[in-house]
DNA sequence: TAGGCCATCTGGTCCT
DNA sequence: AGGACCAGATGGCCTA
């Protein structure tokens, strides 16, 4: 089926689709005919699923309730649903996008969908670990007095501002998620991560064991081909608290929106 | 040019 | 019956 649609909006997640108040207005007329032509010579150019609990006769009455006058309205009808369930899905996925710690912009490329999804479940896990860490430092407030200092010592760390939609505790325990935005390398997480990285790498008190690759939620063996570094700044450098790291990405970088920016893949 | 990502169409299945 | 959800297929755009 052509996909003419797709031509005018394929780079954007929620596509500018001038749907009219119709649904036939969303076609074309070469698109509507080539559709009209193709549902009359029937097509079936792909394999079928197995039809499972609809039998033949269903199959017979479904391909005909298609096929006829209504039918045409019926498909356009279905499709347009289906186009609205996804946008509203692409919504969805813009949403998360938005409170994720990522570098946005309009000259960032966005994450895609998979990588948005991988990095959520990671933010997600890395703030349960926070708050779960939070938890135990107040408990050992409240727990016994004679912890105050070591508390202050583990509070008073380095950080950077939070970002925006960030709660201010987030910064003690971004290590881990700065590593997973680094290994998802390059482009502006990876920005973000190095900065995050920074905050948590120059001190030598940092409670964090070595890297884990479970903050990914997948095997490494996996992100070659899902997550690739666009400008080659990630490198295959393990990183360790306190340790110096060579990486590019452990560079001296600038912190203002404007900088990150600047440095962060262009469209 | 190959590969990644995406939007869209489509038919099947499940649910209300 | 109608709608939602899902997955396969297809083709376009972009980047390395």
């Amino acid at each position: 089926m052509e996909s003419d649609t797709g031509s005018n909006s394929s780079r954007s997640s929620s596509p500018e689709l001038v749907v009219g108040s119709s649904v036939g207005g969303f076609f074309s007329n070469q698109m509507f005919q080539e559709y009209c032509r193709k549902e009359g010579s029937g097509r079936d150019s792909k394999p079928r699923k197995a039809l499972g609990a609809v039998d033949a006769g269903a199959k017979d009455h479904i391909q005909s309730e298609l096929i006829g006058p209504d039918g045409q309205d019926l498909r356009l009808k279905v499709n347009s649903r289906e186009r609205k369930r996804m946008h509203d899905l692409n919504e969805a996925m813009d949403g998360l996008r938005e409170v994720m710690p990522y570098a946005q912009g309009p000259s960032v490329r966005k994450l895609s969908k998979i990588s948005t999804l991988m990095l959520a479940r990671n933010y997600i896990l890395m703030l349960s670990s926070s708050l779960d860490e939070m938890k135990k430092l107040v408990g050992e407030v409240y727990g016994s007095g004679g912890v105050q200092g070591h508390v202050a010592r583990r509070v008073v760390q380095p950080t950077v501002a939070p970002l925006p939609h960030l709660p201010a505790a987030v910064p003690l325990q971004l290590l881990p998620l700065a590593q997973s935005l680094h290994s998802l390398g390059g482009s502006a997480a990876a920005m973000t991560a190095s900065t995050l990285h920074h905050a948590t790498h120059s001190s030598a008190h940092a409670p964090h064991s070595p890297p884990s690759a479970g903050y990914l939620g997948y095997h490494a063996s996996s992100l070659p081909s899902l997550l690739k570094d666009p400008l080659h700044l990630a490198s295959s450098y393990r990183h360790f608290p306190g340790m110096p790291c060579p990486c590019s990405l452990c560079q001296p970088m600038p912190v203002s929106t404007a900088s990150l920016h600047s440095l962060a893949i262009r469209k």
